[in-house]
DNA sequence: AGGGGGACCTGTGCGC
DNA sequence: TGCGCACAGGTCCCCC
């Protein structure tokens, strides 16, 4: 489920149980995810204080004192709750409202102050591994990464370099994550649909008046999305977990046959199907 | 070299 | 009610 905005979603959450404290205990409760977890993780993470957790793209990167980085991708369905007996952590899960099945609880982190971090994933597409702090460039997943959305790296200068004599279409070129990460499914769509952009059309072709819609058409469907999130973790402190993260409603995602949103547009939104994954456009306003 | 499709997993919702 | 199938917000890896 999560793209970056979901991910800074669960790292604002995370942060205030995690960061500057001990944990005390880091519990595997299977020997891998995806992947098998890194030799000794328990160990090397267990007394560990926590400096501060980064994002970049749908990464979480969690400092440790020890000098290594434990580096944590959801996947599909990762999620991380928190249970707290402190004030400062806020109780929840950030961006589901259901609970979640303990089953799928495969790693717990116990942090002192009473804090309890719990990664739950049913799918388990999820991974984590640590590296040393500092040698993110020899981190296979992070090197390859492109600019984040909301960098100035990211612009059109730099998107026209990047789909250049790109054949493929402009869907899936924006879900390459060496083209720009952390955009995934959901606001790939969403940008495509705001800036008015076929999801057939080739990468190529994506210049001239479409490029400059489409940067800031991404930045913006990026950040309202953070945005969304941000409020919400401020509105659930009593809440407990409900969250209602999708309260942050979607103008095409998910929205086969409804009327296309687009005032006067009288065309419905359809789906095609792109490298495997479903595209949810609306023909008439996107071109 | 780049791009498509399968693989990795479990859960859910739908039609029959 | 039960069963089978399609589909799910991601990424890696193989093969053409």
């Amino acid at each position: 489920m999560p793209e970056l905005p979901e991910v800074e979603t669960v790292r604002r959450g995370l942060a205030p149980a995690f960061e500057g404290r001990r944990i005390t205990a880091c519990t595997l409760h299977r020997p891998d995810l995806r992947f098998p977890f890194p030799d000794k993780m328990s160990e090397r993470i267990s007394g560990q204080s926590v400096e501060r957790i980064d994002r970049r793209s749908k990464y979480l990167l969690f400092r440790l004192s020890s000098g290594e980085t434990l580096l944590a991708h959801l996947g599909m369905s990762g999620r991380f709750s928190v249970e707290a007996d402190d004030t400062r952590s806020q109780p929840g899960d950030f961006v589901h409202a259901e609970p979640a099945n303990p089953a799928h609880d495969h790693v717990v982190f116990d942090i002192e102050g009473g804090v309890t971090v719990r990664y739950n994933d049913p799918r388990r597409f999820g991974f984590m591994t640590l590296f040393e702090t500092g040698a993110e460039e020899h981190v296979s997943y992070l090197a390859v990464l492109g600019p984040e959305p909301h960098s100035n790296e990211f612009s059109v200068a730099y998107l026209n370099e990047a789909l250049k004599g790109k054949k493929s279409p402009i869907k899936t070129a924006l879900l390459d994550q060496s083209i720009i990460a952390g955009l995934g499914n959901i606001y790939v769509c969403e940008a495509l649909f705001r800036a008015g952009i076929s999801p057939r059309r080739t990468a190529a072709s994506v210049v001239g008046a479409r490029a400059e819609r489409l940067v800031p058409h991404i930045r913006d469907v990026i950040l309202e999305a953070i945005d969304a999130g941000g409020s919400s973790l401020r509105d659930f402190a009593s809440a407990d977990g409900a969250l209602g993260y999708f309260q942050h409603r979607f103008r095409v995602y998910g929205r086969e046959g409804e009327a296309c949103p687009t005032p006067g547009c009288d065309s419905k939104v359809k789906r095609l199907v792109q490298s495997g994954r479903s595209t949810f456009y609306c023909g008439q306003c996107q071109k």
